[in-house]
DNA sequence: CAGAATCCTCAAGGATACTG
DNA sequence: CAGTATCCTTGAGGATTCTG
C-alpha cells in the first residue's frame, strides 16, 4: 500500500498475458476458444487462470450462455476500456523500438488491428 | 519474430522492476546509490542486473565518473525518453483504478512528480 | 561507491489428462 | 466447449558476502 500508480497498475496488469489478452478482447467480445487461438502460445490453464485474475478485478466481464456445449463470452469492462491509451503508447513505442534497431515490416498485422478500433 | 509491437514492448521492458527505474530516470540523471535507495525493496543484484539490460536495449545509459569512489549515473536514451507516454498512461489508468475501488489518497506524492516532468 | 560472485527459494508458467 | 485437476520445470528474484 502506499504506492504509487504506476506500481498498482504494472502489479495489477502482470505477467506474460494479461496486456494480451485485454488488446484482444479491444477488437470487441470474444469467447474462450477464439482467446485460447488467437494468444499464440497459451494454453487452456493459463488463459484461464488470467481471464479469473482480470475478471477479479474488475477489467473483463464474464457472460455464460447456458447452453450445450457451453458458450463464455469475455468482454471489457468500462475499466478495461480505460487501458485502451496503455495499449496504445505499448504499442507506438514498440514501433520506435523497432525503428530504432532499423528491423522492421514484421508487425504490420497487429498495427493496423490497433488503428481500426483506435478511439482516442 | 514477428510479434506485435505491443509484445516486443512487453518483452524488453518485462519484469518488476524496470518500469520504476524508468521512472525515477525520467525526473533526470541519477547515481546508482539514488536508485538503490529511492526505489523501494530493490537490492543490488536486481539493480544492477536491471540496468545493465535496459542499457543493452539502448533505453539507458551509463556514464561513469572515474574517481575514487566511483561515480556512476545513468540516465535515459532518446529511446528512453520516449517511454514518457507509457509511464503516462500507465500512471492514470493507476488513477482510474484507484478511483473505481473507492481507495484514494494514497498516491498524492508520486502523482505530482509525474506532473512536474510531464512533457506531453 | 558501485558493483561481482554465490547460493537459494518460490511461484509463475507449462504439459497433460480428464469432465459436465 | 470451456473449463478442472495434477504434476512438473525453470528462472526471476532475493539474501548475503566480498572487492577495486
Amino acid at each position: 500500500m502506499n504506492e504509487c500508480p504506476i506500481e498498482i497498475t504494472l502489479n495489477i496488469i502482470s505477467g506474460k498475458w494479461k496486456f494480451l489478452i485485454i488488446k484482444e478482447l479491444i477488437d470487441g467480445p470474444k469467447r474462450f476458444s477464439q482467446l485460447n487461438r488467437s494468444i499464440k502460445g497459451i494454453n487452456q490453464r493459463m488463459l484461464t487462470k488470467q481471464l479469473r485474475e482480470l475478471e477479479r478485478e474488475g477489467i473483463i466481464e464474464r457472460k455464460v450462455y447456458p447452453q450445450i456445449p457451453p458458450k463464455v463470452e469475455y468482454s471489457l469492462t468500462d475499466l478495461g476500456e480505460k487501458l485502451h491509451p496503455v495499449l496504445l503508447t505499448l504499442h507506438q513505442w514498440g514501433v520506435e523500438y523497432i525503428k530504432s534497431k532499423g528491423v522492421d515490416t514484421s508487425y504490420k498485422e497487429c498495427e493496423t488491428k490497433l488503428q481500426f478500433t483506435q478511439k482516442v
